[in-house]
DNA sequence: GTCTATACCGTGATAGAC
DNA sequence: GTCTATCACGGTATAGAC
């Protein structure tokens, strides 16, 4: 026989990849419990055992999907540092990756999700912390990610009323003096 | 024959008393999901379709086991705003009530549990508001209900390596600058 | 009235048929 | 390489025992 027009791995990779998309979105709504894999078939157009033949457990299917290259973050003065952070609000409401959007949805429920949400905050807790003077330069980056976090989870996640249709840069602007207030300057 | 040394009402509301006290805990260790029916009637002693009979379903034993008396907050400004915020952080470790902690746990993954979060978050966007100036008070009584949510959950449900051990007079002497920050003077 | 036993359906997972 | 059969577990409904 000649060469096939898809090879199967391309076409396995094409498959693995709508499976992929379809787990994000629906992880990203409904949560690691609520999601089942035999949702995520039929969006992604296959039969459900073979999500299980690709991934395993619906465990493996929830990291490959959540998965997530961190960004790397350059040096920057404290001020740098609260203009990064609030960068993360800058993103247009389509906005955060659905892979982000998923780990946060289920990091209270999920103990997997809970590890890569400590470990993905951890790690943006250290880079602020290098931008930062003091002693309690940890504690302070800290207490600044996680203002980020709440502020994340009540407008993506929760839909706070109170912060539908508000422009990024108005919350920016106005949680600009609170996060250099936790500088410590 | 005479009266009995335990009426049926009372014996009733002991074990309902029980089985909500189990729900609590593991809903607010486990989140919604994971909490079975089978293993709150285990932790409460009783069979699991007892817990069915006196609540109905999953949801309703939820819904009872959550349900919280909002503490009516008096009149206070800005600053006595803030303190009133900061106060939450000054219950000690063991702390939040259970129901809130189960509540919060299962906020991003349940949908009745999101209700009673917006709820809940809400009432306190409304009561800090009152005591804030200016046009967009509710905007900045959301961000700083939003803020100690991050908090809270970074603290108490995900214990962030940062925070562990951290005195709850700390936080509030760290928090203060930022809150007051958001209050608009 | 209070509680127990049992059965049904959907979900994650496994083994094996086509 | 794809799908079917089957199992264990959890939410739920019902019957009936005490």
């Amino acid at each position: 026989m000649g060469e096939r027009v898809l090879p199967r791995a391309e076409r396995r990779r094409r498959t693995e990849g709508k499976i992929l998309d379809a787990a994000r979105s629906l992880f990203a709504e409904l949560g690691y419990e609520r999601t089942t894999i035999r949702a995520v078939a039929k969006a992604a157009g296959v039969d459900p055992a073979l999500v299980m033949q690709y991934f395993g457990n619906k465990q493996r299917l929830f990291q490959q999907a959540v998965r997530m290259t961190p960004p790397g973050g350059g040096e920057l003065g404290p001020e740098g540092a609260v203009e990064h952070v609030l960068g993360a609000l800058t993103m247009k409401l389509g906005e955060l990756p659905q892979s982000s959007l998923a780990m946060m949805r289920s990091m209270l429920t999920h103990p997997e999700a809970a590890a890569s949400a400590r470990e993905a905050l951890g790690e943006q807790i250290e880079r602020l912390a290098e931008a930062l003077p003091g002693e309690d330069a940890r504690l302070r980056a800290a207490l600044m990610t996680l203002v980020m976090l709440g502020i994340t989870v009540g407008h993506q996640l929760l839909e706070i009323d109170e912060l539908r249709g508000v422009p990024q840069e108005e919350l920016a602007r106005l949680l600009r003096p609170s996060l250099l207030a936790l500088t410590g300057l």
